[in-house]
DNA sequence: TAGCTTCAAATGTACAGACATTTGGAGGTG
DNA sequence: CACCTCCAAATGTCTGTACATTTGAAGCTA
């Protein structure tokens, strides 16, 4: 139980405060075992059920509190951060969807500096960077290659890290906390160099994805990364429409 | 006055009885000129001012209606139709705001049969489809090809517009009163084929977007439409993030 | 006519009470 | 132990009432 004051005479609803109240408690964990249902609140803050369920309801609605008839409420699984889905995470869903195993061959995993992509990370151009290539397989057969660079002042701790299996964003969050949180991609067609075609075991006549991602996160870039997706295998696809926008297919929800 | 029956003993609530009735009427038109207020409606519907307050507040949250303390309340502006934003959109909106004028050579616009397509639009071998096919200029340069066919049964007004200045849509929308609501695409990298890479103006080195696209209005599909932009001058670009999703740059909002 | 007051209409907030329905557990029974 | 019954807890639904606040228009006044 706690002492609360609800002020009576503002202008703030009484509802409001409840909420603002509730919130409060349920970031400081004072809910994580057990979660007051409807009559207790109307006891403990000694207002009616209906301004209750009015503070509750913005909760239920965004998933903050769970409330089922009978069921006991609980406060919901802290809130799933959702990995914005970008057009290499909706590519490689797809792959996955069509059953083909995906791995990748480490060809790079080293500090260094690179005056471009330092400018395009908004550092100096002398900024160490974690500069991690690879090249991805589905199926066992050359899918794409993939160049990330970090600043190595906050991603250093990744050049431990096994990129063979795992997703770069798991390993840079399990590795600094991190998650990228937005960003801008730039998807355009170009021809692959006989080089990247040999890497790619592709033929002359192959086109390919050329995706450029600035990610950010806590307000500053966190990676650029350049994806050289084989044309003739590989397309992005995506639903569109009025209510939902453009959704990547892939996208959840 | 409307004779309203409610059914008090079945399992759908009053509420949503209330709702799913004024939601008609608002479809009917009935309610242009006018929308009750709450007591009015709980004298009309017989029912207490909660209930009819539950029954609008999805209403008034998805803005059907807008209620305002001491004001009129009424039924909003029908909902201004949003075109879906494509990545075509989204091409031709970066090249207006580039500054470019936009224009099209026409080089076909008939109605034939094409079993392919007609496949793909769900559609008999036989039936007979309208057929633009457009150059697509960007500041007088050789920006995209742009193949579109549609239903001839709904599309056959189109063959009377003139397609150098105005967009498909726009003319698709005046000529039938169709507007494409949803839809699928799909985007991949190709290599352009020579007489292509003639009409586009472009080396042998230039690889282009494929766009492909199937549009649905109600519940129909009533366009496919594949264009090939230049992949040396144009790209897509998109900002992501947890909380909007994907949305292509040059996407309203 | 400009400005003021007054008032009806409409929604927002809040309280009290009642019954229905669903869930899950306690406790008994075979 | 498996199954059943019963019941407390919790939310859903619904009614009735009251007062506060905001808006806009009608009506009055200088």
């Amino acid at each position: 139980m706690v002492a609360v004051e609800l002020d009576r005479s503002g202008a703030t609803p009484l509802w409001r405060q409840v909420r603002e109240h509730l919130l409060a408690r349920i970031g400081a964990g004072e809910f994580d075992r057990h979660f007051p249902g409807e009559l207790a609140l109307v006891e403990e803050y000694g207002v009616s059920r209906q301004t209750v369920r009015q503070a509750l309801r913005d909760l239920r609605a965004d998933g903050t509190v769970v409330a089922e008839r009978g069921r006991q409420p609980r406060v919901a699984a802290p809130a799933e951060i959702t990995q914005p889905v970008g057009a290499l995470h909706s590519l490689f869903a797809a792959v996955e969807a069509a059953g083909l195993a995906q791995d990748s061959v480490v060809h790079r995993l080293e500090v260094h500096a690179d005056a471009l992509v330092a400018e395009r990370l908004g550092l100096e151009a002398s900024t160490p960077l974690v500069h991690l290539e690879r090249l991805r397989l589905a199926g066992g057969d050359p899918l794409a290659i993939d160049r990330v660079w970090l600043p190595a002042a906050t991603a250093r701790p990744l050049l431990d890290a096994d990129f063979r299996h795992t997703s770069l964003y798991a390993e840079l969050h399990r590795a600094t906390g991190l998650r990228v949180e937005h960003g801008r991609e730039e998807v355009r067609a170009v021809l692959p160099t006989a080089a990247e075609r040999a890497r790619l075991r592709c033929g002359a006549g192959t086109a390919a994805l050329s995706i450029t991602r600035l990610g950010w996160a806590r307000g500053v870039p966190v990676e650029w990364r350049h994806t050289l997706v084989r044309g003739d295998r590989f397309a992005l696809t995506a639903d569109f429409s009025g209510r939902d926008g453009y959704r990547l297919t892939g996208s959840p929800r």
